[in-house]
RNA sequence: CGGGGCGUAGCGCAGUCUGGCUAGCGCAUCUGGUUUGGGACCAGAGGGUCGCCGGUUCAAAUCCGGCCGCCCCGACCA
């Protein structure tokens, strides 16, 4: 391909609006371009990067076993009907109706697939002779997102990978799930991202039944807390605490007492009024599980975890109450609730963090006032102690009691054991072997193709701009004449772009009538692997020089013999990604 | 949906507080010339419903009201 019969629109300075690294040189080098908010087109350098991305998750998927097809993005909405989740959705399922004769069609653009696939699972598997098998998908998703933002990270519309597995047997779907899981490794790998692979919140199946692929970056919208020590990394909502010192610190018991905090409501207020630390505080959080009220402790410093909580309790559904409901409870307005004289009227689970807590301050369960001097046993008794918040950095890991490492993260993919929800829910039924009818378990696997390159260019840049993994890279060689007047130089750059084209190498060569200074800015900024430069200079000693992406200097080298030389260098590449990833290291290290 | 910011040429911005010359600057584009290894230089040219609607005024990019759009923080996120 030649830059002037493409359309490369680049920047030289940051469009108003974009902040984070990947957006700015997502726009800045051309890749794509924002049509409204959280929608974008892909231009010809980003869709050529997309594609290939696709293509590594589609060959990957295949070897794993899965087989391709396509579902429609338009589905019916009485599907989302008989599982919930028009409700579950809520505004994120964008909904519309077409007029079709004399009747109207309810429609829903699919936001994800399981509804459909089931159907599909239903009308054709009957048998657990056909089992087990996957279906996947690489398929345009619609979700009215409340606030797009971030670039490509989160839009209304994106591109995304999903595979479903259908099992006759929970083991079977263990077996299915690490197919998956191990593709899903590959698939990072070849891509040239760090990722992590996170324990997430599981569903039915319970135990180790979710993971979620997260790419560390400082603008990531989720939270893994990962152990440097033994490896063990999850999700904020999933991470468990390991064990704490719970011993009461050596202080006298204080008077429990009660003090004026007018329009004090929040940890944050009360700590400044009364001058006391948040870590000296006791959060007292008023919820309905199931609908019945309970309050639940933790320290002021520290979040609640409602599905920690959820499970701690036995309830199906949990919800903080409302504040007609804490009024009644604790007789106080919201901001005052406290554990003394509560165990009464409900139930009062306490984080086991409150356990070494001593001459706490609280919430008074009167308007306007708080207790300080509070003390456990003396003055409040839970009904129980549990791991009921999340994680923090620097809490002890559950596995080796080493400190975890808190890290913001980019989630790209995400495989969960689904069970039997939806089959039973759109009765997608087999017989087994002993004739009985019996659901099909399935598992679900998405992959968000996008945010595979938004997360590897938010984790590989520099102040130039992208730095490009051969496997990824729009085009894998750029070639440079330095001055494309001169006809010899234009000669051997036609020539070159012609061999390597023809033996299979994606070529961008650079024809534009500018100045060299301009198109070596432009391939630092869109980040080609490989540089290839041809000048008057060199060809005089019948000589190019190349360079990659990621290393500061060039090499010279004979053309008698170049294209096969880069060739051999863009398939070695190719292959392992052994130079990316080696610069890769190398700068993690000098970061840390 | 709460809080904040912004909207002027393809892009980035100044001008708005304190209303008044023909709405300006840089980049990009076009023409001619000189250049040609890290975003060249000279000369000239084209390109604007100042987000939209309404109001105030002799006069509105500028003041007032309403609306729309974009970005950031928060809430939400199967």
């Amino acid at each position: 391909m030649r830059w002037t019969q493409s359309l490369i629109p680049t920047m030289k300075e940051t469009p108003d609006g974009a902040e984070i690294p990947s957006h700015v040189l997502m726009l800045r080098a051309g890749l794509v371009s924002q049509v409204m908010a959280g929608a974008y087109t892909y231009l010809p350098l980003g869709w050529r990067s997309l594609r290939k991305a696709a293509q590594i998750v589609r060959e990957e998927m295949d070897a794993a076993g899965a087989v391709e097809l396509l579902m429609p993005a338009i589905t019916p909405i009485s599907l989302w009907e008989q599982t919930g989740r028009v409700e579950a959705f809520g505004d994120v399922l964008i909904q519309f109706s077409v007029r079709r004769q004399n009747r109207k069609v309810q429609m829903a653009l699919g936001p994800t697939h399981e509804e459909v696939v089931t159907d599909l699972a239903a009308r054709y598997i009957s048998s657990y002779r056909q089992m087990p098998i996957t279906l996947y998908q690489i398929q345009t998703k619609f979700r009215n997102e409340e606030r797009p933002r971030f670039g490509v990270l989160r839009t209304s519309e994106f591109l995304m990978k999903d595979a479903y597995s259908f099992d006759a047997s929970v083991e079977d779907l263990g077996r299915s799930y690490q197919k998956m899981y191990s593709a899903y490794c590959r698939i990072f790998d070849r891509c040239g991202l760090n990722y992590l692979a996170v324990e997430a919140e599981s569903g039915p199946i319970g135990g180790d039944a979710s993971h979620e692929f997260m790419v560390p970056a400082a603008n990531g919208e989720d939270t893994v807390l990962h152990c440097l020590g033994c490896g063990y990394a999850a999700n904020v909502e999933k991470a468990e605490i390991g064990p704490l010192d719970c011993a009461a610190p050596a202080e006298p018991l204080a008077e429990l007492r009660k003090v004026d905090t007018p329009g004090a409501t929040t940890i944050e207020q009360v700590s400044k009024f009364l001058g006391c630390a948040p870590e000296k505080m006791v959060k007292t959080l008023i919820y309905v599980a199931d609908g019945d009220p309970l309050a639940v402790l933790v320290r002021g410093d520290h979040e609640a975890n409602e599905a920690k909580i959820r499970r701690a309790v036995g309830a199906q559904k949990l919800a903080l109450a409302d504040p007609a409901v804490i009024e009644r409870v604790t007789g106080a307005p919201v901001g005052f609730a406290g554990p003394v004289g509560l165990r009464e009227k409900i139930p009062v689970w306490a984080d086991r963090a409150i356990g070494a807590l001593r001459n706490a301050v609280t919430g008074a369960n009167q308007a306007d006032a708080h207790l300080t001097g509070v003390n456990l046993e003396r003055d409040f008794q839970p009904v129980g102690f549990a791991d009921l918040r999340n994680a923090q950095h620097g809490d002890p890991c559950p596995r080796c009691s080493a400190r975890l490492t808190l890290r913001h993260a980019i989630e790209i993919g995400h495989v969960f054991k689904l069970g039997t929800k939806y089959s039973e829910a759109l009765s997608a039924r087999f017989l087994d072997g002993q004739e009985q009818l019996r659901p099909i378990i399935m598992g679900c696997y998405g992959i968000g193709v996008n945010r595979i390159l938004a997360a590897l260019i938010e984790t590989s840049h520099d102040a130039n701009g992208i730095v490009w993994p051969v496997a990824l890279a729009p085009y894998e060689v750029f070639l440079v004449p330095v001055n494309a007047a001169d006809p010899e130089t234009s000669r051997v750059a036609s020539q070159l772009h012609d061999d390597l084209t023809a033996l299979g190498i994606d070529v961008l060569l650079d024809d534009r009538d500018q100045r060299a200074g301009v198109k070596f800015k432009d391939a630092d900024l869109i980040g080609f692997p490989l540089r290839v430069v041809i000048g008057e200079r060199g060809l005089k000693q019948g000589k190019i020089e190349i360079k990659w992406r990621w290393e500061d200097k060039a090499a010279m080298t004979d053309l008698d013999g170049a294209c096969e030389q880069i060739t051999d260098l863009v398939r070695q590449e190719r292959g392992t990604g052994a130079r990316f990833r080696s610069w890769q290291a190398a700068r993690q290290k000098k970061a840390e």
